[in-house]
DNA sequence: AGCAACGCAGTTATGGATAACAATCCTAGG
DNA sequence: CCTAGGATTGTTATCCATAACTGCGTTGCT
């Protein structure tokens, strides 16, 4: 059990009062101005370790018009993606000298856009959008106009401002790479539509199954869960056709796999699956899961970096900046069952 | 490509003379105070609507000396526990009208003290910490005596601040579980010991051993990472001795199951596995995984509320809020195998 | 010697909103 | 008919730090 009283600390100019100087040069001191006798530096250091004194950064903020804060905007939802991505962001903001200001989602249109307000609104100096935008990008890109903004969900009609990985690539290196294996077709479960990413796997495995001659399959839907991998695990693993499955993402993948095993369809002897991400559980599902593999990390580092440029001078010319993902096979994939 | 210049919005001023009245008005339409004429009101939210006025959180944040804004400190690492806990926060923050600053640091005591510093220094109502303080306590507690605060990890010395889920307990379940199965003793992999809940599930492991008057094997350290459970997973699947052992994380229990399939030691059938967390992958893993399931996100939300009723009465009383958690079993624990 | 340039520190204005106080106007009770 | 008190709106001071400008003494260069 405890009481407490809470009270503002010291301002500056009782740092300058205590140190026999003007607010402003204990200013120029926490500031590194050049023109500070090294005598006065220090007695003014000395007065702000004896009085515990911290700059208000808000008060900065207001008078500089920089908060050194940096908004993301994520959904509601507990996924690798996300969490990484958040992750990164937070690193590259900390080397760069910024701090993160998180607010999170749901795919309406109405949250979405209700969102980047609070952000705008919280005076933060860029703003970082790792969802869905849909419907919303016209009035998300209004209320961004004064902003300097990065997306990395790739939706449409922000093509410039996107950061992240070229999700047709990762699709076509996981569809080819089961079609190599001798698979005369690739089974796709797909993401949640609404996501850009999602959208682009599946076009790019439909792309690919038909450059290379292939039957198309009808594709299944998940919600990124790997409850919904395990559903539609159930459905796959009844067909006896299905050899060679490309799922949109690890954790949907761990639930088909799931399912396959339940329904007696050995992995990878009976079908082969495909995962995307390379989440840290990949290498130790059982059987470790071949995946593509795409840094989310680093997607969030690059976007603090493009943001903090696009704060710092507003003016620059800016290109989207997309990667090129990996394959990393391991042993959940083989050739298909012979006959 | 695109290039673009940034600029400030309309201030209160702007709307108040488009709308014939004085600046005060304007704030009292905006954060409604009763006293204002309907007639006004209308006007007023005419004009805020028409110029695309928005309140300057910074500025009001330096008068009210309340930024709305709560702070959280996580280590930089993404595991399943730091995500859903910073969901939770967000969830909560939002529910209750603030926003959440995140930063992180690494386990030094240097670095947490700076990523607090950071947070007080950036104006945060609040702090909620999720990461082990370990000789960084004292100072800590110095740099946030004036400021509300909340911890999760329960670090000591923070005893009436804590706020999360009951590790001697969850630990104590999962360790009977597997005597009630029949196992003689049961093995303990443990997570981080500078982690107060990873040192707390050690001791209460060890101390339900005693107390069920088995013998207490030497316990084995890991870092979280399932990779970590896979090393360790190498070392206790060659002792045949081992037939029942409790993991610390799910994450790292994954690791464990694969080391022990590849050294060709069955789940459940020559050896139990128990985990701890019950990550949205637990019930999808080959055997899925009997787990104690304890919900960061809701922790993260209890924190948030703790944390909103300091800030907004300092006086009050406050006490721990710890909760217990739950078995959930599933395939990946049975009784010994037989002699 | 003379004047520009610089080093150093202080003064004033500014950023945007709100609290506290002041000034109207109106209404109801005496 | 007068006045106390409420409703409504305006005015001024304040929050804290920084930018821009000012003042003065010193250095440097021709």
């Amino acid at each position: 059990m405890s009481t407490q009283q809470y009270e503002r600390g010291p301002a500056m100019r009782d740092v300058a009062a205590a140190a026999g100087v003007s607010a402003q040069t204990v200013s120029r001191v926490l500031n590194e101005h050049p023109n500070v006798q090294d005598g006065t530096r220090r007695r003014v250091l000395a007065v702000i370790d004896e009085l515990g004194y911290r700059r208000n950064n808000t008060a900065r903020a207001l008078v500089t018009g920089r908060s050194k804060t940096i908004g993301v905007l994520t959904l509601a939802t507990n996924n690798y993606a996300r969490s990484s991505l958040a992750l990164g962001v937070e690193l590259g903001a900390r080397e760069a000298g910024y701090t993160v200001n998180s607010v999170t989602s749901s795919l309406s249109s109405q949250s979405v856009i209700d969102a980047v307000s609070r952000l705008v609104y919280q005076g933060v100096d860029g703003i970082i959008i790792a969802a869905p935008l849909q419907e919303a990008v016209e009035q998300v890109a209004k209320i961004t106009a004064r902003i300097p903004t990065v997306n990395t969900d790739g939706s449409a009609g922000l093509g410039d401002r996107a950061v992240g990985v070229d999700q047709d690539i990762a699709a076509m290196v996981a569809t080819k790479h089961l079609l190599d294996l001798g698979h005369k077709t690739v089974w796709h479960l797909a993401g949640p539509i609404e996501w850009s990413d999602a959208s682009s796997r599946l076009n790019s495995w439909r792309r690919t199954l038909q450059e290379a001659g292939r039957e198309v399959p009808p594709e299944l839907h998940g919600d990124w869960s790997p409850e919904s991998g395990y559903r539609n695990g159930l459905i796959l693993g009844r067909m006896p056709e299905v050899t060679a499955i490309f799922v949109a993402s690890d954790e949907m993948a761990f639930g088909v796999i799931r399912a396959l095993t339940e329904l007696g369809r050995r992995i990878p002897e009976d079908v082969s699956v495909v995962g995307i991400d390379d989440i840290d559980l990949a290498a130790y599902s059982t059987p470790p899961l071949t995946t593509v593999r795409q840094s989310f990390e680093d997607t969030g580092r690059r976007a603090v970096h493009r943001l903090v440029a696009q704060i710092t001078n507003p003016k620059i010319a800016t290109t989207a900046d997309i990667v090129a993902p990996t394959l990393v096979v391991r042993a959940s994939t083989a050739p298909p069952p012979a006959g």
